[in-house]
DNA sequence: TTTGAATGTAAGTAAATACTTACTTTTCTA
DNA sequence: TAGAAAAGTAAGTATTTACTTACATTCAAA
C-alpha cells in the first residue's frame, strides 16, 4: 500500500519501567496473535491486553506494522540464535540424520517458548509490510545452514544451497505451525513426520544414488 | 470471536446476470487476495474491483468471512477435482515417483489458474473463521490420496495415512505459496525442489531400508 | 532538591470498514 | 403483457481501528 511506511521503532526504552512496558506490549502482541489470529489483532486490543495506554504503544512504535515487524525480527532472531547455539555444541562426529532431527527439536523448543511465533511466520508472506523482515530472516538462516550442508558433503553452488535452506525452512515453518495449531501443545506425531521429511530431502543430496 | 458466525451464502444466483455478478465478486476477491494480501482485502474494495454495488455483495454473502469461506472451498474443491482427474487417467503401471511429480504439476497448474489460491491456503490456518473449511478440505484430499498411498505399498492404519497426506499437503501448499510469491510466475526451481522433497518423504515409507 | 528529560495517559479524532435500508430496474412467468 | 419475483443500487449508519494531542507523573543527574 504505502511504499514508505516506517517500520523502525520510534525509540528504545531507556529506564527499567519503560523496558517493562515495551516488553508487555510485545508479549501481548504474541499472545493475541496466537489467540485471535493476525486478522483480529488491533493496536487497541494489544494495549488493553498489555495493560498500557494506547498512546504508550505509539510512543514506541510509529504504526501497527512496525510493532509486528519488530516482534517478527526478534522471534526469528532468537530462533536463529538457538540453532546457532545447538550447532556449536554438537559433536562434529554426530551423524547428519541426528543433527537434522536435533535442529528440528531446537526449532520446536524455541517456537514453544515464544507465543505468536508461528502466526508471524505465516504472516511473513501474507502481509506485504513484513516481506522485508522475511527476506532478512531467510538470509540469516541461510548463513547459518550453508556451512552445515557443506560439512555433510552437499557440494552445490551458494545459490543452490540457499534454495535448499529456503525449502527446508518453509516446510518446517508450515509444519511447526500446523503442529502448534491443533491444541496448544505441539503435536508430537507431526514433529516426527517433519523429521522424516527433512531426512528424506537431505538424503536426496547426501546419498548420491537417490539424487533424482 | 463470534461463535455463531454464519458462513453460508445467503442465496444462490438464479438468473444469468446474477451468476455473472456472483462470479465477478469471487474473481475480484481472488485477485485482491494476491495483490494486497488478506489483511487489506475489504468488502468495499472487493465490490469496487468487481464493479458491483457493495449491497449486491451482501445480497449473496452475509459477511466477509462467508465470502472467503466460499471462495476457499471452491478453489480447494477444484484442486481436489484436478488431482482426482489426473489419478483417473494415469496408467496404473506408472512408477510412483512419476505420479508424485505429476500430482505436483497438477497442483501447480490448478493453482496458477486460480487467483487467490495460495493466499487462501495460507489464510486457512491464520483466520479462525476458516478453520472449518480447512478441515473439510483436508478430509477430501485424504480420501483421494489414501488409496494412492496404499497402491504404492504403504501399509499403515487409516489414521497414519491421513497424517502422511496432511504432511504432504501442508508442505506442498507452503512451497507452492512460496513459488507464487516471488514474481507472479511460479518459480520452477522451487517446484523442482518440492518434487524432490515429496519423493524423499515417500521413499522413507515405500523403500523399507530408509524407514526411520 | 531542583529541573529537565523520560515516561505515561485521558480523551479524544479522522478515516476505514462491515453492513443495512429503502428504493429502482430487470427478468421471468402465467 | 401484467404482475411478481429476482437483481441491483444510492446513500447511508454504526462501529471499529489506527493514530494524536495536550497534559500529568516519574526518574535521574546536578
Amino acid at each position: 500500500m504505502n511504499a514508505t511506511l516506517e517500520l523502525q521503532p520510534r525509540k528504545e526504552p531507556k529506564q527499567a519501567r519503560a523496558r517493562r512496558t515495551f516488553e508487555r506490549i510485545l508479549s501481548a502482541t504474541g499472545e493475541l496473535l496466537d489467540e485471535v489470529g493476525i486478522d483480529h489483532v488491533t493496536t487497541n486490543l494489544v494495549a488493553a491486553r498489555a495493560g498500557v495506554n494506547i498512546a504508550s504503544l505509539y510512543k514506541y512504535f510509529p504504526n501497527k506494522y512496525a510493532l509486528l515487524n519488530f516482534l517478527a525480527l526478534r522471534l526469528a532472531g532468537r530462533q536463529t540464535e538457538a540453532i546457532r547455539g545447538y550447532l556449536r555444541t554438537v559433536d562434529p562426529a554426530t551423524p547428519w540424520r541426528q543433527v537434522s532431527d536435533g535442529i528440528i527439536d531446537v526449532m520446536v523448543d524455541s517456537s514453544r517458548a515464544e507465543p505468536g511465533y508461528s502466526a508471524l511466520q505465516r504472516a511473513f508472506l501474507a502481509v506485504p509490510e513484513l516481506h522485508d523482515a522475511y527476506r532478512r530472516t531467510s538470509a540469516a538462516i541461510s548463513r547459518e545452514m550453508n556451512g552445515v550442508l557443506r560439512r555433510w558433503g552437499i557440494d552445490l553452488p551458494e545459490r543452490r544451497l540457499d534454495l535448499l535452506v529456503l525449502i527446508m525452512g518453509e516446510s518446517s515453518a508450515a509444519l511447526l505451525d500446523l503442529a502448534a495449531s491443533r491444541g496448544r501443545t505441539y503435536d508430537a506425531a507431526i514433529i516426527d513426520e517433519l523429521k522424516t521429511l527433512m531426512r528424506g530431502y537431505l538424503m536426496a543430496y547426501i546419498v548420491p544414488p537417490f539424487h533424482s
